[in-house]
DNA sequence: CTTGTCGGATCGTTGAACAATCCTCTACCT
DNA sequence: AGGTAGAGGATTGTTCAACGATCCGACAAG
């Protein structure tokens, strides 16, 4: 029997390579950044960073770099790396492509059944973390839940790109200041998105994402603007 | 007149900060990649390539990490990098992303008339590389028209993922004997797609896009696991 | 207030060194 | 003869130190 093309254990493989001190390095930066440690806009400095954990700076270059490609930092020749701060067309261009591939996503799926085991595993999620009154971790259900709409799709590619684009939402998410008010609504709207697709109505599921998408894009937008307009930290 | 605060050079800040060594680096591998000077499959040592181009060993790899992270190369630990040989897998996620992305486009246009300028300069591009006979050519002007295709939805993200998804694919051409038998339907159907768009018709438009879109991938997917199967280069 | 200049700090790039790993070839044993 | 173990060379992985280039803030001159 030949396994060589066989793909049984690629979904194993992440495991074993994933020793590489520069993605540790980067998990750690990420986490950092999620939880508001590094705000946006403040620069992360290679020597200050590198001496603090310990490593060198080609290591820690490499883990800039992958978060470079997430978007998550920019890079300033010669002047170095910065938490990325969004504008307020960035959240408009995230929500066009959200719109775009996760309305797309839902018309193009097959025949029902559908297999919403991973929607209904986000939703609940959100409830419990609502339930715990722990908006971050609504925030971060909310997220999941459109990432496991998206992996309906069946594509990686897709897959990938919708992390990063919901990655770099959650920038927009870190700066405003109440994020109940914000993530609160959803989680009724992504049950009735989830009922919809358990029931196989997926023109009415499609109908439900695109006006949640519209409704999110609005108070999203709104509430960033305002907060980058405020003072409330203009520079890290 | 107070300029300080305003915004109308902000698009030229793009053109400041764009030369890094790497990035020169990983813009002429990138070319080599694409005209197909390094064919999949192809090992690139660093001692030869560094030589050649005068840069360094750790300078050359930045540069190989970014072509990694565009997918264009594949790390082996402690063997180096090769130009990326793609698993018919591959092409077929690429041609589900495709369709769901481009028809979604063509789906979600406002109203006519549409920007049709970049398509019909594609368009043009395509017909005359075929009357000189050059069949990479056509190919490369097939790609410049569906990313023209894709800027319709001006959403600067939704652009850089097809960018990437297209260069990818290029990767599945090289591997292909008969260039002309792949690419030279399309320029039909290209301009078809094109009239319908210029007609205001998108709902045809998409239609010929989708068709188009399940042809291509039949044919590329068998064309290529057929040369993948030959025994033309099993190696570089 | 604007402009020019200086110095400190940080980044970009290089070159070297050493460890770890892979590949190939040879010698050996059964 | 066939297969195996090991030596050796070649290549990559990783780190470090150094130097030049660039940016930023401070200070002085106009």
């Amino acid at each position: 029997m030949d396994l060589s093309g066989a793909g049984g254990l690629t979904d194993d493989r992440a495991l074993l390579g994933r020793t590489s001190t520069a993605e540790r390095v980067a998990d750690i930066l990420r986490t950092r950044i999620a939880e508001g440690y590094f705000p946006p806009g403040a620069r992360l400095s290679e020597e200050s960073i590198g001496g603090a954990l310990g490593v060198s700076r080609n290591t820690l270059r490499e883990a800039f770099r992958l978060l470079t490609h997430e978007r998550l930092l920019v890079h300033e020749l010669n002047r170095g790396v910065f938490v990325r701060v969004l504008a307020v067309d960035d959240v408009d261009d995230i929500y066009r492509t959200r719109r775009l591939v996760e309305c797309a996503v839902v018309r193009g799926l097959g025949q029902p059944p559908f297999d919403v085991d991973g929607l209904a595993a986000a939703v609940a999620e959100g409830e419990a973390a609502a339930r715990a009154d722990d908006w971050t971790g609504v925030s971060t259900a909310n997220i999941h839940f459109h990432r496991e709409l998206v992996a309906l799709a069946g594509s990686a590619r897709t897959d990938e790109l919708m992390r990063g684009v919901l990655a770099e939402l959650r920038l927009a998410f870190h700066v405003v200041d109440d994020p109940r008010a914000l993530h609160e609504p959803y989680l009724r709207r992504n049950r009735e998105i989830l009922d919809a697709l358990r029931a196989g109505e997926r023109a009415s599921a499609e109908r439900l994402l695109a006006r949640y998408l519209d409704d999110s894009r609005t108070r999203v937008a709104a509430a960033y603007a305002q907060a980058v307009d405020d003072p409330a930290a203009p520079r890290g």
